[in-house]
DNA sequence: TGTACATCAGTGAACGCGCGTTCACTGATGTAC
DNA sequence: TGTACATCAGTGAACGCGCGTTCACTGATGTAC
């Protein structure tokens, strides 16, 4: 078995990435030590040769889930169009990929509750997606603030809601109505 | 020190009220049953005869969590106006007073993992709220899931957001945006 | 109304368990000559 | 290129701690006569 100094920077990205895949499925407190390592294949004890404690890896970790949630968003690499962007924010297959998707729907009310440093890099992000999405409206942004709120706030809820179909229906929903909010004409304030 | 069974109903409620509060302010994962019954004064021994297990206190205090929230929002008995419920709902006092506010909002992303029995429990109480601002706008559900969406997201956000007066104009752009969504003249569809 | 007994709300020590973290150790990797 | 030694990534036993839960106990409350 071989220990060699880049599979220690392999190993550690591993960690991280795993890391940040669990907190988005779990949330924050979901990660634990021993459990993270097993699941990369190392034990334990090697964790803190990598991190200094869990709660430095939980701040690393959440940024990444951050920044991969994004790249997601972005993927296309080219500025994507407002109605692109709803359309695949607001799609069943991003409701049910929790621990691929956006990590600001995935986490606001932990993070809301969290400590300041862990709101900072929240804000960062959210920050990020009110200004892509105010270049794809091509408005300043009190109508992306709008957007991103109905966004955040569609996508957690039909997580919660059991009712497959109903779940489907606020998705719709929002879908539909940010349609006509690229169209309107309104001119930003 | 009497231990009536009029005090044990009590204690009861006391337990009860204390772990929605916490529930509220820390999420699901925050409660413990010796912090709790120590914070209702009483030792962690007692817990058992009031409830089952901690998971049963839980499922109670959500269900409390979120009745406690819709009183507050629906406090002056008569049915409220559309502008009334936003502009209360869209408030700093809301925001900064997450443990006695909206359960969902406090926690939408925590109950989004959790297991179908507490969803179903927030999904009752979600699909209120889309029928009291339905209600309140006199419009088929459409534009309430949109209106509750874009509330619940903005609240959330702007709780999460640490610049103060970035925060408040989260609250207001989205307050802003609603209180037009009333006066729209687009019937529904 | 008063006494004798049963009930039962709340106490606090004790339990097993999983957690984050530490550390002596192992053996392969990297380096100096 | 080959040997000898130092380094260091990963191992797994052990730690202290807080947790949820159990249980024998206490003493006030409620009840039967």
């Amino acid at each position: 078995m071989g220990h060699s100094r880049a599979e220690k920077a392999l190993n550690r990205e591993r960690i991280l990435a795993e890391a940040a895949r669990q907190i988005r499925d779990g949330g924050l407190e979901s990660v634990s030590v021993g459990a993270l390592m097993k699941s990369v294949g190392l034990t334990h004890g090697g964790f803190y040769g990598h991190f200094e404690s869990r709660e430095a890896l939980l701040a690393e970790a959440l940024e990444r889930a951050l920044l991969e949630g994004e790249a997601k968003a972005g993927a296309s690499g080219a500025p994507a169009s407002f109605s692109a962007i709803v359309r695949s924010y607001l799609s069943r297959t991003h409701r049910d990929a929790r621990d691929s998707g956006c990590a600001v729907a995935a986490l606001v009310s932990d993070v809301a509750r969290a400590g300041v440093a862990s709101r900072e890099v929240m804000t960062a992000h959210v920050e990020a997606f009110i200004g892509a999405v105010a270049k794809s409206l091509d408005r300043d942004d009190e109508r992306a603030i709008v957007a991103v709120s109905a966004m955040v706030g569609a996508l957690t809820l039909s997580r919660v809601v059991t009712d497959p179909a109903r779940s489907n229906a606020i998705l719709k929903a929002v879908r539909n109505y940010l349609d006509k909010l690229d169209a309107d004409e309104t001119p930003a304030s």
